[in-house]
DNA sequence: CCTACCGATCGGTAGG
DNA sequence: CCTACCGATCGGTAGG
């Protein structure tokens, strides 16, 4: 075999990342065809839409951050400690995935009815295991008594939700010293 | 007068909900056209072009953030005032004007290479004004000096940035409340 | 602001 | 995965 052809996998990949830099709608399926060497038309015998091109995307999204949530809850230690885990875990999504994350962010509110309900169910759940770590925390004395876990956790989830914006895998700040940075002004805000 | 026909304005403020509701690829010229109860056709007697659209409403957002940040820099009092009162004329210009925020925030990439750029360099003067002020603030002993002032201001207008996400005018946290929680957040996280 | 269009492009299908 | 299409919609124009 010389050219293996492209799988759905492949197919996927790609429309995550022109999901990711130029929008949902700003992507035609000519485009993505094009990114893969072949017609448009083509994709047709891969997926049945271009929306479950997205779905797929998303859903991808979805499961990583639910997946790395799922690991930080069940590590040993204090509250303290799993918020810093959900912390560099959702980083390690985001680096590892940028595009996938950028698409998941940005591009669900375009997706139809039945499947946005499902990924703002999924976003909440993530949510929540913020505002419940954070609220253990000012249980257990982590934390100060007088923060609020709701908004915390909306602020931290902002600051993690940013960085597919601005982060660079060259840049000057790499994940470690990210995630060294975050915690330690998280920690500083909580504590 | 009975009734009165659309201003130029009229056009950018509806182009702006739409936008900031379905993206700027997601909205039509006849999509817009309908929102202000006319043919797609009749909005180039407006303007010349929807990406002339575009360009309205994302520099008005760009002006709107820089007024806000010059006024709250000619402030009286110390570099941590000048912080809160950067944090609060922000949360302002996106409470009041949250459709050419959301556009501003969102959409701008989608802008023509000229434009972008535009926009760009503005963002990073807007950042600069948060950068500058923490390093005055670390400099005369108002936050620790462990922090570093770059990710710092990141962080900060990261939060800030993600407000249009989630705030709903009618929900728990009013105006005040989100600013006093913020600021003590960001306080918190830089003293 | 409407009528009446234009060429280009869109998502998608039938059949191989 | 390609050929050869389809109807619908796109941004935009000429002329009133």
């Amino acid at each position: 075999m010389v050219t293996a052809r492209n799988t759905r996998r492949d197919v996927v990949a790609a429309a995550g990342r022109l999901f990711a830099e130029r929008g949902y709608h700003g992507t035609s399926m000519r485009d993505l065809g094009k990114e893969l060497g072949l017609l448009g038309s083509s994709l047709y015998s891969h997926v049945s839409s271009k929306q479950d091109l997205l779905v797929d995307v998303v859903e991808e999204g979805a499961r990583l951050f639910e997946a790395s949530a799922e690991k930080a809850l069940a590590a040993e230690g204090s509250a303290s400690d799993r918020l810093e885990a959900l912390i560099s875990g959702h980083i390690d999504v985001v680096v590892d995935n940028i595009e996938v994350a950028r698409t998941f962010l940005n591009e669900a509110r375009m997706l139809d009815l039945e499947h946005r309900s499902r990924v703002i169910g999924a976003r909440d759940h993530y949510e929540a295991a913020f505002r419940t770590v954070i609220a253990e925390g000012i249980a257990e004395g982590d934390f100060r008594g007088d923060v609020d876990h709701k908004t915390a956790s909306i602020f931290i989830l902002s600051i993690l939700n940013a960085i597919e914006r601005w982060y660079r895998p060259t840049g000057a700040l790499d994940r470690d010293a990210l995630v060294a940075e975050l915690w330690g002004f998280t920690r500083s805000a909580l504590g």
